[in-house]
DNA sequence: TTTCGTGCAAACCATTTGCAGCAGC
DNA sequence: GCTGCTGCAAATGGTTTGCACGAAA
């Protein structure tokens, strides 16, 4: 049902090679890590090291922090800032576009689709003669849990 | 042309007593300087802390802190994170709803209305049954400038 | 007077970086 | 073999916090 692609085939392997990146195990791994996450789920790089570790390799956090960055200036991986600290990320490749709604008080997120807000990004973009790599809606707010249990949070 | 309100009427002052916090003459600075700036124009703490000194008064980058968070949490200023490791701040009070585009290349910002990306905001909250703080559109891209010039970018 | 707010410095935490050794090509 | 990649540990940079003092109410 999950047949994973030759080495020699995959896409995101082509574009490391294509600028010159080298295909490491590392690399292989992150990237399988990421192709393995339900769509629509993002991973912060901690979330990622305790994942590689899991596997048994040994890849250092310091890695885990390189190789996102890699990936996401080559635009295979989407990097998204919920203002909670540090940022997830997720593929690009093949993921619906989708948006986020954050919840303030417990910091659970909800993807949403709407492809109205992919077209607006591009149009206000275009408006302003930016080349848009990727636009974010994000909705700040309480989720039904944390509207009702606010009185809890005495600070 | 500028008129200082009274301490007394300031509605800003308001919502700091009215939620028990006091009035000091940090707090009085940092709003003031928040009023000064044009509207859409947002600030770091760095950039405030830089303007406290400016005027003399020996504010603690500390004290910026924690007074940023205490008004964004008194939903006085909105928080904004360019994802550029340090975050902005705005005041919320009259201030048209405004969303932003970020170059990645030299990390300028440009805001730009749309009512209509309020709206959707609202509207896609409710539809989560979620209580809506903020709702922010976040545009990433090249600028004109940066798009051209890509090459300069070695790394 | 009581309690909250502040300055200072140390602590934190996510992320980055220098360096020497190892691996891809 | 050359050069890029990695692990490690130290450095960085933004933000937070403990504490004792000073100031709002």
């Amino acid at each position: 049902m999950e047949d994973i692609p030759e080495t020699g085939t995959d896409p995101l392997f082509d574009s490391l090679r294509k600028r010159g990146h080298r295909i490491t195990a590392q690399r292989e791994t992150i990237l399988q890590i990421f192709k393995e996450q339900e769509s629509g789920h993002h991973l912060s790089a901690e979330e990622l090291h305790a994942k590689l570790l899991e596997r048994g390799g040994n890849v250092s956090l310091a890695t885990a922090y390189r190789t996102l960055k890699l990936l996401s200036s080559l635009g295979l991986l989407r990097e998204l800032d919920f203002a909670e600290g540090h940022k997830h990320y997720e593929l690009k490749q093949d993921t619906l576009p989708h948006q986020h709604i954050i919840c303030t008080g417990c910091n659970t997120t909800l993807e949403f689709e709407d492809h109205f807000l992919e077209e607006a990004g591009q149009k206000i973009g275009a408006r302003y003669n930016f080349e848009v790599i990727d636009a974010q809606f994000k909705i700040f707010g309480l989720c039904p849990n944390c509207k009702t249990g606010k009185s809890s949070k005495g600070r």
